[in-house]
RNA sequence: GGCGGCGUACCCAAGUGGUUAAGGGAGAGGUCUGCAAAACCUCCAUGCACCGGUUCGAAUCCGGUCGCCGCCUCCA
């Protein structure tokens, strides 16, 4: 297993032992995860503000969690995985407000629905979500701990700010110089410096508090972060990851204050992923151009999103274009209707099977060389090419009735999809699902569909194929396909 | 301005020194079919933005040029 490792976050020993020039020496590199404990790998995700609906490049990140989490399962090893959600900040007193709702009910609705959106994409849960408002206290100890030791500094408005320039490895993250940094326009004069950034932020009128010893206020966005990771993974732990817009100023924040508070790491390897893009622009909030994962998945299984994503490495910027859901959602399709052959073959339905051990023990060429490619750094781009082929292999093996070759290439294909989070469902099921999809979408009902197949066949039977011709068109252009299979006419969404 | 990255066929995209440059979509031909569809088979980049260089050998390394994107403010 590799992770991305953008620049060395602890040191830089490997880097300049290449004695590359300059430029390059803080390149982010692949580095070898090499867990802390034996056996047991520990993941810190950054999770989302529980402010508004979650959207497709939310699933992005998460997404590309599962599949490393699924990846170590499937190697056989435990995983504690912690994704954390927050729950105060600006944005959410800002929403609440406008909906005359409390921060913590605005915050119980927003969990919920992102709950049933990585349910629909197809995320393992977890194995801690904590809140940052539930863990208040750890914060608290820890801006007392920074400004003991003169890290930190509180101000006449009761609120508490990280010096940046106390910590010297500020920047090694992102590789920014504190000189070279633009600052933004609107400095607050209690600072000591612009890139000081809040740990605690003082009371204002309307707002949820809580007591500190600097007065009533709230906790600073990036200090939940450091408090909830060494909670529940110590610290250092082994891998971090978050989306790539969150490498500054966040996750370079969250260094400063574990570090200065434990003199040893934050985290071993740092894990970003790409953002998501409509043509060139990245897809915001702030752009409006935003895909919501519900409206997605409405338009086309979860699963499908999942393929989408892994058409691209998860750490490139990934274009959504006009047409990628519903070629993907066309390719999934594929996968399932290969897979319900091989059942119809073996005469009953294979179960999916769980991550975890999926890729132990004794493999088959395909799956060793699965497992080789997601071994590089998660290389889901050219994995999913080798489940391509593997799928070709599995048509053809259906089409000569080789029922063990096919059961062969379906069971590789069923371990590759329990690291990928592809083919959850009963083949059948969800080539019915799909249908039932594309019935809905033609506003016909099954009994109308059958009746015009019953009449195609007759009219077939008498030879009359111009007549048959002529009901296969208007369903096809009602978005239901006929398709002629030596059982039987079978018909499909399209 | 600083930092990080990208430019591979009609579209998406893997590949980071060495046999024929993955895979998907589209397209062309074929098997099958009443015809289709699906599936399968075959074809589809003497070339990887451009110009130099290093090397026996480069899409891959180095230098330069052009174009594009992200971050430096909340952001997955």
């Amino acid at each position: 297993m590799r992770c991305r490792r953008p620049g060395a976050a602890r040191s830089c020993a490997a880097c300049c032992a290449t004695s590359r020039p300059a430029r390059r020496r803080w390149a982010g590199r692949k580095e070898a995860l090499r867990p802390r404990e034996a056996g047991h790998v520990r993941v810190y995700w950054c999770g989302v503000t529980v402010y508004s609906r979650t959207h497709v490049g939310h699933a992005r990140a998460f997404v590309s969690a599962d599949v490393l989490v699924r990846y170590l399962l499937a190697r056989g090893l435990r995983v504690t995985f912690v994704r954390n959600f927050t729950d105060i900040d600006d944005k959410m007193i800002r929403r609440a407000a406008d909906e005359g709702i409390t921060v913590a009910a605005l915050a119980e609705r927003e969990i919920a629905a992102f709950h049933a959106d990585v349910r629909r994409v197809g995320c393992l849960p977890p194995t801690h979500e904590p809140r940052a408002t539930e863990h208040i206290v750890l914060m608290l100890d820890l801006s007392r701990t920074l400004v003991a030791q003169g890290v930190a500094y509180p101000t006449p408005d009761g609120s508490v700010y990280f010096r940046v320039r106390r910590f010297a490895g500020y920047g090694k993250l992102s590789h920014r110089r504190l000189e070279d940094m633009e600052v933004g326009e609107e400095i607050d004069p209690a600072k000591e410096d612009p890139h000081d950034f809040a740990l605690w932020k003082g009371a204002k009128p309307g707002e949820p508090t809580w007591e500190s010893p600097w007065g009533p206020g709230r906790p600073g966005w990036h200090l939940e972060c450091s408090a909830m990771s060494a909670h529940y993974l110590g610290q250092p732990f082994d891998v971090h990851g978050g989306g790539s817009d969150l490498v500054f100023p966040h996750h370079e924040n969250e260094i400063a204050q574990s570090e200065a508070v434990a003199s040893v790491p934050l985290a071993d390897l740092w894990v970003h992923n790409g953002m998501i893009t409509f043509g060139s622009d990245k897809m915001s909030k702030s752009l409006g151009n935003v895909l919501s994962i519900a409206d997605a998945t409405d338009r086309v299984p979860g699963e499908a999103l999942r393929l989408l994503f892994y058409g691209t490495h998860y750490r490139a910027p990934l274009d959504f274009g006009p047409g990628r859901l519903e070629e993907a959602a066309r390719s999934l399709e594929r996968l399932y209707e290969a897979l319900a052959r091989a059942d119809d073959l073996a005469g009953r339905s294979l179960a999916p099977i769980p991550p975890a051990g999926a890729l132990t023990g004794p493999l088959s060429p395909f799956l060793e060389e699965f497992a080789a490619t997601m071994d590089d750094d998660l290389n889901a781009a050219k994995a999913l090419g080798l489940v391509f082929d593997r799928l070709r292999e599995l048509n053809r093996t259906c089409d000569a009735a080789d029922r063990s070759a096919a059961l062969a290439a379906r069971d590789d294909l069923t371990r590759a999809g329990a690291v990928l989070g592809l083919f959850a469902e009963a083949p059948a099921a969800f080539l019915d699902a799909a249908r039932s999809r594309g019935q809905r979408r033609a506003g016909l009902t099954t009994a109308e569909i059958e009746a015009a197949i019953a009449a195609r066949n007759d009219a077939r039977h008498r030879k009359d194929f111009r007549a048959a011709d002529t009901i296969r068109e208007r369903l096809r252009e009602q978005g239901i396909l006929l398709e002629d299979a030596p059982t039987g006419t079978v018909w499909r969404a399209g």
